[in-house]
DNA sequence: ACTTGAATGTATGCGGCGTTCACTTAGAAT
DNA sequence: ATTCTAAGTGAACGCCGCATACATTCAAGT
């Protein structure tokens, strides 16, 4: 392993200073101007370097969403750090979605609106993951049968209404309802009607 | 007006026929996958002819976004029809929703996904109408005395609930939930919870 | 009917991109 | 010291977005 690489010629760390590199890219000027040629240039390398380490611009992309995936449920989990209580946990999970959407809008496009020709496996690997830490939380609720319904309904309202909401607050269409785009607020306006229902 | 071009050199409507193929190219290979040369050449004219209808690609992308907004807010217009009272219209008006984002997913995805160069106006406009619609829609349940909260709060849970579901869906995610994707079937579920909370 | 100007499409060319391939280099294993 | 392999080079191909100069058609206006 070469960590400070003498030799011009042998970059020594390429694969992960690509993939670095690809992520700033993609959150300047979204997958389409994201360039393996560009991303080579950036690096002082040539143009068909970037080949030895990923199949096609494709492979990078998928890579760049499961790493994406993983991160953002490790900030899920790092935000109900310490939270105790199903409905907490729940609540404390949406807000680490959103942040995780509001930091890295390219990143999160990328790992669901995004997919590189077909289903890469690994992505949903991460998916079902991500998921089951969602499930495992409204499995608690209910137990302390906090909960109306079967988790799994629960579950799809809950993922769907912070997964719609991230969508609307990187696309900046918070604005129609006259609300800032700040995800620990949106986070707990969502948890609070959704916990208890819009109806009387 | 010439519908039916007699002469090969004019192709007499190639600014439509151009927005019904991109669609076309959208939902097969995705916005990058679109070309206006590829455009051409299945219409049958040269590389250059597209840039006299429209100044850049970005442009057509732009105005096949402002039409799918235009046409999504149609489908939700369309589906409420006949319903009366506040609580029929929402769930009328969300499944129309996931009608069309089912039926259009590139379209949908590029309504909403994809931002061509900084917010361009009349999408928004689009949009602030169709948010227009969902805002009547509570404000007359509101008048009908069955919010618990303010229209524009429970107008943040409706939207980002059925956005996201819409989502879920075309990206193939709610086979984690164990859930086909049947617009129909989602809304309703998606009301129902949403209607009454999910906690006890 | 004739002219004229605008609208529409053609031909060509530039630079960038994804991708491939034959070649070179550097470092590790024997 | 020799050999083997992973990593990078540089040139090439075809496609693309886009710009420019040119050609053709259509629709008025007289």
């Amino acid at each position: 392993m070469m960590l400070c690489p003498k030799s011009a010629y042998h970059h020594g760390d390429l694969r992960d200073a690509l993939l670095v590199a690809a992520e700033e890219q993609l959150e300047e000027e979204g997958p389409a101007g994201l360039s393996l040629r560009k991303l080579g240039r950036a690096l002082g390398v040539s143009p068909g370097a970037p080949y030895r380490h990923f199949e096609d611009k494709d492979a990078l992309l998928t890579e760049l969403a499961t790493i994406g995936f993983r991160r953002l449920y490790e900030m899920m989990l790092a935000e109900q750090e310490g939270a105790v209580g199903g409905q907490a946990r729940l609540r404390r999970s949406g807000i680490g979605y959103l942040k995780f959407a509001y930091a890295h809008p390219g990143l999160f496009r990328l790992v669901f609106g995004w997919m590189p020709t077909g289903d890469a496996p690994q992505r949903t690997e991460s998916g079902d993951a991500a998921f089951a830490g969602l499930v495992d939380i409204l499995e608690q609720c209910a137990r302390e049968n906090l909960l109306r319904e079967d988790p799994m309904s629960a579950g799809l309202l809950a993922w769907s209404a912070v997964h719609g909401a991230a969508f609307l607050m990187i696309d900046n269409n918070l604005k129609l309802c006259s609300l800032e785009p700040d995800p620990e607020m949106i986070g707990n306006q969502l948890h609070h009607a959704l916990w208890s229902g819009i109806a009387k």
